[in-house]
DNA sequence: AGAGAAAATGTGGTCAGACCACTTTACTGC
DNA sequence: GCAGTAAAGTGGTCTGACCACATTTTCTCT
């Protein structure tokens, strides 16, 4: 058995499917695949990697249910826009999560959410902040969608990466459901867009942290 | 949603190894299996549910990629504690094929930093911090190794998991190597302990952050 | 030549069976 | 009784075969 992997040679130690979604990643990220585009075949993917064909789909399986591809009958495999998915109800459905994990979640989410605001004084666009204000104005939103946009305005979308995981998991543990009077939020943005530091951890921590305490 | 695929007679509206998926989690709730417990084998399952083990493994595998379960060859496969779970570890993986990411890595390492210290002082146990102390100043570490631990005693320990992955990402995306004196550090562990908030914050982001500059 | 139909091709979805590697259990001979 | 070995059970992987569906190519009839 000549395994002529350039990387894992013969690597008995994890499963085959590990090493495949790893390659995966690897290959997105060489090739600079971005969301919508198409990744070979599992018959390709399987000769060009020297693995069973089941191997890869186990790889690729996986990764469906994490929600990071998605898959077509008769078209293809192709990277999907992360975004919340379903998968993470389902964790919520399988396991409850201790007491601990759950203050954990809550907290750090707010924690991320204080970060953002501070980020978005710092980095953001005024110009997206005005948006906001006018998005906030004529739409309605619950505090989720809110916070979501928040994050879309800040630069940093690490943060927001792992905002949507915390805040899937914290919704899937069942975890409070906020949710501030609307003029709360506005006024928010407007803080924001006068750079208003103080007024801002006021208003996140005063008024809309202020129902529930974890 | 009509998801309503329960007794499967040539329903081919959803694939079968998330039926499979949906049905390991009625049978785990129905027998009330607990982490640790074991799961019916893969071939028991692929015929006790009429589908073929492929199908089985395709379930098994992502949940397995999950961390909600963990096979044992040999052995057999079981549930596993919920805190385990690599979920952010995964999507952490894949989210810094986003070129954009990538930037932000510093930024929200000092942040987590930064509220890991926060959080220290808010609710760490005195004798850990103690412990560190006595740590620092007989041992040799580097900056890496001390937040390791800062985070270690930390409660919150989904803040440490992410803080791992950024960390790693950021060694391994080429970051800055900080590492500032020693004293620095033990002054810091002594501001901790006295929750001197403000002494702490500036140890940290004039001291200890001083040299790289984001 | 053009439009529509039919066939070929490509791709994911699923299954069955075959081995392998490893662990647990049962059995056997002393 | 105990050690050593055989058997059974379980996950890990591969191969090959179909099916279902979508796209592309080819063919046929006007």
């Amino acid at each position: 058995m000549n395994d002529n992997r350039a990387d894992s040679v013969k690597n008995k130690q994890s499963k085959i499917y590990l090493d495949i979604v790893e390659e995966l990643r690897l290959m997105i990220q060489a090739d600079g695949l971005l969301p919508g585009d198409k990744i070979p075949s599992e018959r390709e993917l399987s000769e060009r990697l020297q693995v069973g064909r089941s191997s890869v789909r186990e790889a690729l399986r996986s990764l469906e249910l994490l929600g990071l591809i998605e898959t077509r009958r008769g078209e293809g495999t192709f990277i999907k826009v992360f975004q919340e998915h379903r998968l993470v109800e389902l964790l919520g459905a399988f396991f409850l999560l201790d007491e601990n994990s759950r203050n954990n979640l809550s907290e750090t989410k707010i924690l991320l959410e204080q970060a953002c605001l501070q980020g978005v004084v710092n980095k953001a666009a005024q110009a997206d902040i005005e948006d906001m204000i006018q998005w906030a104005k004529t739409q309605d939103f619950d505090d989720e969608a809110f916070f979501q946009r928040v994050f879309q305005i800040n630069p940093n979308h690490l943060l927001e990466r792992i905002w949507i995981v915390v805040n899937s998991y914290e919704k899937s543990a069942g975890g409070p459901n906020r949710k501030a009077p609307k003029q709360l939020y506005v006024e928010l943005l407007h803080a924001l867009m006068h750079k208003d530091s103080d007024e801002i951890d006021r208003i996140y921590s005063k008024g809309i942290r202020l129902s529930d305490k974890s």
